[in-house]
DNA sequence: CCTCCTGTTGCAAATGATATTCAGTTAGAC
DNA sequence: GTCTAACTGAATATCATTTGCAACAGGAGG
């Protein structure tokens, strides 16, 4: 099972960085696992607590995220106001996202082109890229109809 | 003048939504106009503190800013950790940044076919995008010439 | 299996960015 | 001018995240 390789993965990552390998970071991935592609710490930190009473504290589901971070498993996706919303990529292909800012939706996609085209332009720049993140926000077609529909029920008899 | 022009409109958009004329929001703009592109509230708010004693004090700041935002001569650009870095957009055609992870250095660019195919991908899930934002993380030219003297310092005899 | 050292945990307190409350001040409609 | 609603500054609150610290637990070496 992926999953079970990933976490092989992080132990070795743990161990090549002078890091302990301890039951909570492992339990707190198979909560990411189980959660959903997408979280919000303090989503997870309150699920955790509704399930297992108290297999991790708030500070180290933080400081567990970071090390996953690290560890390539999860990745900063959207930056909203002051919101921060995680993925667990775990072997995922790299894709950007759609965001509706009405329901809070997230589509994943992923357009070639587009990836080629920033090649390009950092190529263009001499720059050399690390990473990036591209959010396109606005509203799913299920929220577009929901609007139309308000709308009727507004101006019809 | 375009400054000039920009805040004719900022006080018809004030009137129109019931906010008052008053001369710290200009003067504000006259700051963040002059000040340079890109910014941090925080920065903005000690170079001004640093020029004029007390022309406006952080709340102002943070709530002209936000006005600015809503009025659209302003925009969240760049979100990195816990910093926002606004842009005065101010009539400037839309483009995304490079962000370069050493130095800091900040590069617009725009890529036509980057904005069409995001359309394309918009029609095909029937999202309707309201803005997005495109952030590349990377190492600038001059910080790579950088690590590679510093390299061959540490590395020749 | 015991010991010791170092990394880890949980909690509480600190931080940093931003928002809000409130009392005093002004813009601008009448 | 008068009056009211919006604005301002200062202090305070809030929210996400980080850190300091004391107690605890991996795991290397005996």
């Amino acid at each position: 099972m992926q999953l079970e390789e990933l976490k092989q993965k992080f132990e070795k990552f743990l161990r090549q960085n002078g890091h302990k390998i301890t039951k909570g970071r492992f339990e707190i991935i198979d909560k990411i696992a189980s959660y959903g592609p997408h979280f919000e710490i303090e989503e997870l930190v309150r699920w955790i607590a509704n399930q297992d009473r108290s297999i991790a504290s708030r500070s180290t589901v933080y400081r567990t995220v970071r090390l996953l971070q690290e560890f390539g498993a999860v990745r900063e996706v959207i930056k909203l106001g002051n919101r921060t919303i995680y993925e667990f990529t775990a072997g995922k292909p790299h894709h950007e996202h759609l965001i509706c800012v009405e329901c809070g939706k997230i589509i994943e996609f992923y357009k070639e082109e587009i990836e080629e085209f920033q090649d390009k332009v950092c190529e263009e720049h001499n720059f050399t890229p690390l990473n990036h993140r591209l959010e396109i926000f606005g509203i799913c077609s299920d929220c577009m109809v929901r609007k139309h529909e308000n709308r009727r029920l507004e101006v019809g008899a």
